[in-house]
DNA sequence: AGTGTATAATGACTATCAGTCAGTGACTGA
DNA sequence: TCAGTCACTGACTGATAGTCATTATACACT
């Protein structure tokens, strides 16, 4: 009797499916446009149906930034092997320009990712989703926070508090990334991302390795 | 013949009070719950009597966000004056400050300011008041680059582009802002705002010195 | 095959709300 | 007194998120 199992199977396509509809037409037409019966006509059900899959708009929405982490999670993983046995401050920059590689190979997840920052996401979506979130970044992070713990015991970063100085480099890269994401901005700083970017990581990297000790300096050159 | 002249105080008089209407309702009860009756009832005119004064309910929240940006910049001026004869790390600091003093002082004028990023607020409101807030977001980030512009002729910040550099520290202490800016975050990173703005503020600063060329450092200790 | 039940899907409907516009009346200047 | 202007009004429209009574489908059991 492998009906149920079939069952939940179909369910879950289901599911993909109308996920599938609402990526396309979010990312093609904004994140405010789409109704619900545009995602329904998409995905070839009616409307009433996604309510069945999916609690809300929003729900579908936040649905979208947990892929967007998971891919940005996945590529920061990938930039920083769990036995690394590079540089911290190569690690350090790998793990910077794979989140900058990230965001201009999925503007459209980047957007979503910004936006939650500040919508009206974690007023609305169930706790379940948020807790979902708020771990994936802390995971992104925790990458920064050992990448930069093992520079403060190489000694390369003079760091009290390496969760506190991953902070404050993925704020800055996080700030450069959103600052340009503004054709405007870039218009008034006559600059494009990627140059503004790696002014960003160098100022914070110089920042870390402190002016005050250079003794590692040699080391690397 | 002061009758035009009246007239037009009387009309200025009443779109005041539409928009202190609309902030107190924004500024209370967010800025997405408050409908256009609200903000009506509030300002004890009808609908359409708000349509006469402002385009649209966006149209209101960007002349409230240019009121944001006129106080930043107002307190970013007074911590930094014009003929300032302060080390340029100090002024850069006292910025800085006034930055952080702004949000904590402002909270919901900050959060508009943040919210305007990503927004859709480009779209529809009108390109005049677009062309103000790009304005005034220059100014701000004008004063940075002239802080630094100093600091670069004192030999204290060896950067080649101050304009650059002022928009990496910019993206920075914002970014770290709007990362403080959820609770969810400062249980992440078990720290509050002033700590990790401070931190950043460090990062940087230590960053725009660089630890190559440290000459200078006997001067200011 | 026939039938009862569970599950899935539907789309007309409701509620809400931004924005409109035809109508009202107060004030003005002649 | 009166015609014209101006500010204002609030019922109305259109759009759209979300609901729910109804219908369709698939399956299990006889």
């Amino acid at each position: 009797m492998g009906t149920a199992e079939r069952r939940a199977r179909e369910k879950a396509q289901r599911r993909r499916e109308i996920l599938d509809a609402a990526r396309q037409e979010f990312f093609e037409r904004g994140f405010h446009h789409p109704t619900m019966d545009d995602i329904a006509a998409r995905a070839q059900v009616s409307k009433g149906t996604i309510y069945l899959y999916y609690k809300s708009k929003e729900a579908i929405l936040a649905h979208l930034l947990l892929e967007g982490l998971d891919l940005l999670l996945g590529q920061m993983k990938a930039a920083c092997p769990v036995s690394d046995a590079a540089p911290p401050e190569q690690t350090l920059q790998q793990l910077a320009l794979a989140y900058l590689h990230f965001c201009q190979t999925y503007p459209n997840y980047f957007r979503l990712i910004m936006a939650f920052d500040r919508g009206r996401f974690e007023e609305s979506i169930c706790p379940e989703l948020h807790q979902q979130v708020l771990e994936k970044s802390l995971q992104g992070l925790d990458l920064l926070a050992r990448t930069i713990e093992r520079g403060v015991e190489a000694g390369d970063f003079p760091v009290d508090d390496s969760w506190q100085a991953a902070g404050a480099v993925w704020a800055a890269l996080n700030g450069v990334l959103v600052l340009m994401a503004h054709p405007l901005r870039r218009q008034i700083l006559r600059s494009d991302l990627e140059t503004m970017f790696e002014a960003s990581l160098d100022l914070v990297v110089r920042g870390l390795k402190d002016g005050t000790t250079h003794e590692h300096k040699e080391e690397s050159q």
